[in-house]
DNA sequence: CTTACCATGTAAGGCGTTACATGATTCA
DNA sequence: TGAATCATGTAACGCCTTACATGGTAAG
């Protein structure tokens, strides 16, 4: 999976459009693309120093207005760089969820487990789903002026889409067990 | 993301059920479970000496029929451990999906580019959501029989569930690109 | 004056991949 | 005999996280 080095086209993405520093990458990200995708200090800070030795990104002038802040600008190359990647063919994606792990390789363990697994997941993803949402109906007010966003809200229409997929499966596994249990009632191993 | 060590989990999962071989492991894995996990060799061997080191399974004696083939078995501890491990909280899946980060970061680049992501994600995933299909017709008609696979079944339904979605988006995605082009026709950097 | 936040980093270590190395067996 | 597959591994390296280290500034 980790192969191509997201860190460093999410940092050229982020200083193509402003002037940053660390600190202020890690929130734009925070704040912007949390959903799918994070970064930590530990790779920031160093995918930021090598960057710069490749003449990716500049130093802008500190303003020294007293607190320490390093920032940088992107640079021809670095821009030229961020389009070669965003035109070469993007990786597959993987769903790698924990759950669908545990559903298939702990199957002997109790069924409380499982549905308690399935409702924390169900939660979870009713959330996000409520931010998506949310998200979207900002934008679209927006949009109605600026037609640029364009590309944010198809990524947030991506994410309104997954999970409500999470959701409806969630919904349709725990019917199922349900229905189960109730046929079932208590036969074999597996306690409710 | 990767903090809990999946694949000692997914080896003892396996083994929970039969006797393997690495080899094996790594077969099994490719055609069940492909789309939810994979593993390496490089990853495998490894865990499977470290797994065994610390008494979780145990080499079965080798049938010595000619080839080298070792064996292994799940412990007594292998199945408390993989119990622990299927009753404890499951991690946070992540959406990390490529195609976001270059539709998002990328967005200065050409709308040819990225009405061929967008394809190419499109046919990737009508494929999966066939696939996904095909398993859930073949586990119907067994499941009436044997009432296993329950679990196995579930997973193939998250499957579809997911992958519809990205079928979904990816359709409306290129739809909305489509009219934006039919009104915009051909202005500004972005040449199509 | 202390808490919260701003701000930049390093060190250690785990997860995971790719490439390489080796050799046996089966089948055309 | 040569190719495919069976079968087990190691080495190197990259990504990424967590924990740690350091210090400044603003606000209550």
């Amino acid at each position: 999976m980790a192969k191509e080095n997201r860190a460093r086209y999410v940092i050229l993405g982020l200083l193509a459009h402003e002037i940053l520093s660390g600190y202020d990458i890690k929130k734009r990200i925070g704040t912007r693309v949390r959903y799918f995708y994070d970064i930590s200090y530990g790779q920031l800070y160093p995918e930021l120093t090598r960057l710069e030795r490749e003449g990716l990104i500049a130093r802008e002038a500190a303003s020294s207005e007293g607190r320490v802040r390093k920032l940088y600008s992107i640079t021809e190359a670095g821009r030229r760089e961020l389009e070669c990647w965003a035109g070469s063919p993007a990786e597959e994606e993987k769903i790698q969820y924990d759950i669908l792990l545990k559903l298939f390789f702990g199957a002997d363990c109790s069924l409380r487990a499982i549905r308690r697994h399935l409702e924390t997941f169900l939660n979870r993803n009713i959330a996000k789903l409520a931010v998506m949402a949310e998200y979207e109906k900002q934008l679209k007010a927006v949009m109605e002026e600026h037609s640029c966003h364009l590309y944010y809200w198809l990524t947030v229409l991506c994410g309104r889409h997954v999970f409500q997929a999470h959701v409806a499966w969630a919904e349709e596994a725990l019917a199922i067990l349900e229905k189960m249990e109730m046929s079932d009632d208590g036969e074999r191993g597996r306690k409710s």
